[in-house]
DNA sequence: ACAAAGGAGGCAACAACATGCAAAAACAGG
DNA sequence: CCTGTTTTTGCATGTTGTTGCCTCCTTTGT
């Protein structure tokens, strides 16, 4: 039995009985003790039970959909994620397109956000389905298998006659003074659209994605509004924050 | 066994079980788990699994009914899926929309197929991945959860340019003299829109979709081109092929 | 306060993983 | 048809993740 799956049943039956006791649950999942305890201990972290002495209690009223919150990625990634989320507000008009980065984010949306989120990569999509209070738009266009996302003038045109409150751009490549850039001409255009037709630009990006640059440059930096990272070195927190972006590290 | 092929059917597989784990998939696929595990790295990169350690889990589960249906005539499905195959050749322009039925139809598909496929399903696109010689043209619109396609007017207003060789239509219900409905208004006009642009059309109808009607009508049933289903009853088949409705039998 | 149960942290065994490398297979161009 | 190149694969290496056990500490209930 897989680790996430055996966390999955400790959230189910906690959502069917409420509260839970170590030692029951280390005979029902065939574990140890142990084990058991590190499930509970990572739950709680990621916030979705609550830890007693002796065993764990349901968090609250709404029932939490748990493959949603897989813990899939790394550390830093979930940390970034995490931080994304507080910029996150009920009723806000949401343009995300692909990457991994930005499927981990989606995956961490609370089920009872109610927003309209417009992506043109089909797994975020998928991922947004089970968001009953989610509008999801998606945005055609020719799909580019390499990143999943629908590219092409369509697309361009599509995103004319749309604003958005925040764009959450997934970024392969960024440097403070060359700006972001990816390695292809279509997703180039498609994101400088998007930048365009967006109040607030926010982006998660993991440190060895820093002051990286590609062939195709889709802004300058200072475009962005809100730079999610891991990175500790302050001088690059400086070098953001003098274009007026708000920089968050861990 | 390909790579693609075999990278297809890990993600079938996880269609089915939710879960995968990296040394079973070894045995069943007879490659290393080295090979699995580079397997499921390209997969969660593009997004269509998660990994997880010893192995990985599907990126949904996609909406309650949605998977359920998946499993309900799976067998009968597959059968139609193989029969309608036939009429696919190369170089072909494809419209799909959505259905388990299509699902398993376009997973079917050969990999070496050279085709344009255009879909407003997104799990029909993601389907299609694995496939290098299909352009795979995705059509925008607000996702409808249900069925998991994208409908709206920008829907259709895409399909105004767009002229198709053969469209594969999911059928919800359908009767020789009420002909081919389904149970929402948005779905109606943008599979109306669909037979019209294309020079034929097919449809893969389980015998427990036969005789059966709902609230809006698409167009009677002589607009079909092609009827594959798996009824055995001739009056049946006499009343379609009437309509000059080429009906293929199991 | 004391005994019993629960929990934290360290450790070892084992399984799963990433990486580099070389052989084999598939491919492209002449 | 042959040759050089790229892709794919399996293996060997060292690294990381997971689990159970052990010891010592903390909490609980009486």
């Amino acid at each position: 039995m897989l680790k996430q799956e055996r966390q999955q049943k400790i959230v189910e039956i906690l959502n069917d009985e409420q509260k839970v006791i170590a030692s029951d649950l280390s005979l029902r999942l065939d574990v140890s003790e142990d084990t058991i305890r590190r499930d509970l201990k990572e739950l709680d972290n990621k916030g979705l039970i609550r830890r007693v002495h002796s065993g764990a209690l349901r968090i609250g009223p709404p029932v939490e959909d748990f493959s949603k919150r897989q813990d899939v990625m790394k550390e830093a990634k979930q940390a970034l994620a995490r931080k994304a989320i507080e910029f996150v507000k009920d009723k806000m008009v949401i343009l995300i397109d692909g990457g991994t980065t930005n499927l981990q984010f989606v995956n961490q949306l609370p089920l009872t956000l109610k927003a309209t989120i417009i992506t043109n990569s089909p797994p975020i999509a998928i991922a947004l389905a089970n968001h009953n209070d989610v509008e999801v738009i998606m945005l055609g266009g020719t799909l580019f298998k390499e990143s999943m996302v629908n590219l092409g003038i369509e697309t361009v045109e599509a995103l004319e006659n749309i604003r958005a409150d925040l764009y959450v751009m997934g970024v392969h490549k960024i440097d403070a003074t060359i700006g972001i850039s990816v390695p292809s001409l279509g997703e180039a255009s498609v994101k400088r659209k998007m930048v365009a037709i967006s109040n607030e630009v926010l982006s998660m990006v993991t440190s060895d994605k820093l002051n990286t640059f590609s062939n195709h440059i889709v802004s300058p930096a200072s475009q962005l509004t809100y730079l999610i990272t891991d990175n500790i070195q302050p001088e690059v927190t400086r070098l953001y924050d003098s274009q007026q972006i708000t920089v968050v590290n861990d």
